[in-house]
DNA sequence: TTTTCTGCAAACGATTTGCATACAC
DNA sequence: GTGTATGCAAATCGTTTGCAGAAAA
């Protein structure tokens, strides 16, 4: 599967007695739609929701992607803004398992679509017996502009 | 240096003008105490000290770890259970840059001491022209208690 | 003496919850 | 019709802040 779409949003819903509510379809469009931009928090979400004139209250919003993200359509993170972000589970595993790179100085979140990690995960796997459903990697450091602008 | 003592703190606050209280001392001292017991939050913090009958307050206790974080003796890090989390920012590099595994059924925080990002870095860098200063990384799963648990 | 630090309490912002109503099945 | 979901407002929880007094340099 690539992209997830309301009908698979329909199905995991009803795989566990959920129902299929307007808000929960409108919220998950949201994320198909804005696919481009990441990391959308709930207010953001609730952000666009009011700018398309949906009156869908904030906890709603919240209660929507927490369910979203235990049926594994949302991936919940955090960057350290005071805030969780979500974004969509892509299993597209070329799209899947990107790392997340963070500015120190502008706080910009910029993706790295490069995984590497299985020689890394086979080895815990082995050591431990942990096994590893998921994993979040984020690196901390400066982004190419700003540290052009740091050289001035 | 392998581990940091008092005389680093002090000698650090030195340097960026910072005074050298009693409470920032105690505080750091709570971590090299606590060494094993790793990821402290500001609240276990706070508790460790009232047990200790010392009279820190609270919002002492938070922007202490804020400073020792900022002076590098501290990492801050979240592990998704709402708050943030501290640990001493151990610079000996057999020790230092180690993973963490959660585990998603009893929420146990294991460390794997490896790294193994060397490679994954330079490629980083090269590609994306972003200087990396540290990184953060999580793998979720199930430990292998909670595995042979499910087995039952 | 001067500046920074602390403790307290109040403020804050993100998230959760209780409850009456509305809606999906 | 029955049970879950929603919207609202109030509650909660971690964290931050303003301020007056205390302590470090």
């Amino acid at each position: 599967m690539n992209k997830f779409s309301i009908e698979d949003l329909r199905q995991r819903l009803q795989e566990k007695d959920y129902k299929m509510t307007e808000q929960r379809r409108e919220i998950l469009q949201i994320f198909l739609d804005h696919s481009s931009e990441h990391h959308l928090s709930a207010e953001d979400v609730h952000g666009i929701l009011r700018k398309q004139k949906s009156e869908i209250g904030l906890a709603t919003v919240y209660r929507s992607l927490e369910l979203l993200s235990n049926l594994g359509i949302l991936l919940k993170m955090e960057f350290g803004d005071g805030c969780s972000r979500y974004e969509l589970n892509d299993n597209d595993p070329f799209s899947h398992r990107h790392h997340h790179l963070i500015c120190l100085k502008c706080h910009k979140v910029i993706e790295f679509h490069e995984d590497k990690l299985d020689e890394l995960e086979a080895e815990i796997a082995d050591k431990s017996g942990f096994e590893i459903v998921n994993h979040e990697v984020k690196f901390f450091g400066y982004c190419k502009e700003c540290r052009e602008e740091m050289q001035d």
